[in-house]
DNA sequence: TACATACGATCTGTATACAGGACTCGTTCT
DNA sequence: AGAACGAGTCCTGTATACAGATCGTATGTA
């Protein structure tokens, strides 16, 4: 699995960064050309990246990466604010002091205004308390919700670079969040979370957002490639099975 | 796609129903005979499976039917307990006249005490019911969860077949939901809901659980095969890269 | 007899060959 | 000229061959 693992990895992480850019056309022999290998393992890879929505699978038609939609976007933040609110009272109630501790750490990062990098950093600092938080509920499954959540999440901020003015307040947020799990006080941590996802929804839907490979609805994916035909969302989604 | 669907679907099945006990070893080369197909389809379906978390894969030694456990049958529960009341919420004040005719349906089986068949198809009913609110709150990601979560829950009631006593009552409860979906009234709908998942623990808590393959915290693994060797639930598990 | 080691069988991970479907582009008919 | 049709090419889905790893067993030694 060590092969199959490394590609997962790599082409999961150019999704995210947005190096793959969203919509973009991917067939299997680039993906062999690209990461050095054979195509098993590249499908194994894709299909482990469908599963999380990242990559779109269309049967005899090709791979697509998951275009960014405001639906989807919507809904992701919907979910978020179900899920973070509980986690951060669970965590209140059962954290352990190491976790509480690795808490803080992620929650203590402070990037500076305007420089890429440190942004990116920032954003996967982000990631890691949420998802710390999460597994601070004692609750394997909130952890793997939540950070299937802010895999998908992390690519629209990606794609915003733009929350410099914003980047005093949202560290506050955090702060205040950290504070009320460490004082073991679950509703005071549930408000504070709950308030930190109603913020930053506020602050996103603010930001003018770069019409880089931004589908408004699953319609259009242009992303340089030529001929990118366009998946309906519908073909390689979640099985809901009646 | 289609064979690697099949057999996608069938050993799905075969899981959820507890054909295949947990905990049991598989091999491909069994699953090739059992399903008349190739290894290349056979794994792709495992390794969808796997992340369903209804497979456990540790390399280079095999496939394992995911155990039950105490622990995973609690967590399962609590995330319930956060997702369902947000969907009825959600549901009460979004679903459609047509999505709600649907609620209805899955919400009117009434099954004959003491008939396994009854009980078995009451389940899928049950399973129907959540997943078609949870569709009704407008959110894929909503839909997809908790698809996900009654999917993993059912195998625990397929192992118990004792709720005849309190069928009447989970139906009422059921009914109790979908009027306040019907009312549009959301608060209502998430307090029967909630209401309604800490009855089943309570009820699910009281039934003595035979001992199929039923391993107390993910240890020991028998199952009738010969030298079943019990992965640890940390290797297949879920992927929190912090 | 108990333990350690080495060999062999078996199985999974990877690479590649084969088969069938989808898109492209050129031809032909209206 | 424009549209419909069809052959060719490319690509994905499936089957199978090859390589490396793990486990069980047998053998030798203390």
């Amino acid at each position: 699995m060590t092969e199959s693992l490394r590609i997962y990895v790599a082409l999961r992480n150019d999704i995210i960064s947005c190096e793959l850019k969203p919509g973009a056309s991917l067939s299997e022999s680039e993906l062999c050309a690209r990461y050095k290998a054979s195509r098993t393992p590249i499908r194994e890879a894709c299909r482990r990246l469908q599963e999380e929505a990242l990559l779109q699978i269309v049967p005899f038609r090709g791979y697509f990466v998951a275009p960014l939609t405001f639906d989807e976007f919507r809904n992701l933040n919907e979910m978020q604010l179900v899920l973070d609110p509980a986690a951060a009272a669970m965590a209140a109630e059962r954290a352990t002091e190491e976790q509480i501790a690795n808490i803080e750490r992620w929650a203590n990062y402070v990037y500076h205004a305007g420089q890429k990098k440190s942004y990116e950093t920032f954003l996967e600092w982000n990631r890691n308390l949420h998802v710390e938080i999460a597994a601070a509920s004692g609750n394997e499954l909130m952890a793997e919700m939540t950070s299937h959540l802010q895999t998908r999440l992390i690519r629209y901020f990606y794609l915003v670079i733009s929350m410099s003015s914003y980047g005093k307040e949202l560290v506050d947020e955090h702060h205040a969040i950290v504070r009320a799990i460490k004082a073991r006080r679950p509703d005071q941590a549930r408000d504070r979370a709950t308030e930190h996802v109603i913020r930053t929804i506020e602050r996103t839907s603010r930001v003018t957002i770069p019409s880089v490979g931004y589908s408004r609805d699953a319609a259009s994916s242009p992303a340089g490639s030529t001929s990118t035909p366009t998946p309906s969302r519908a073909s390689g989604g979640h099985r809901t099975t009646h």
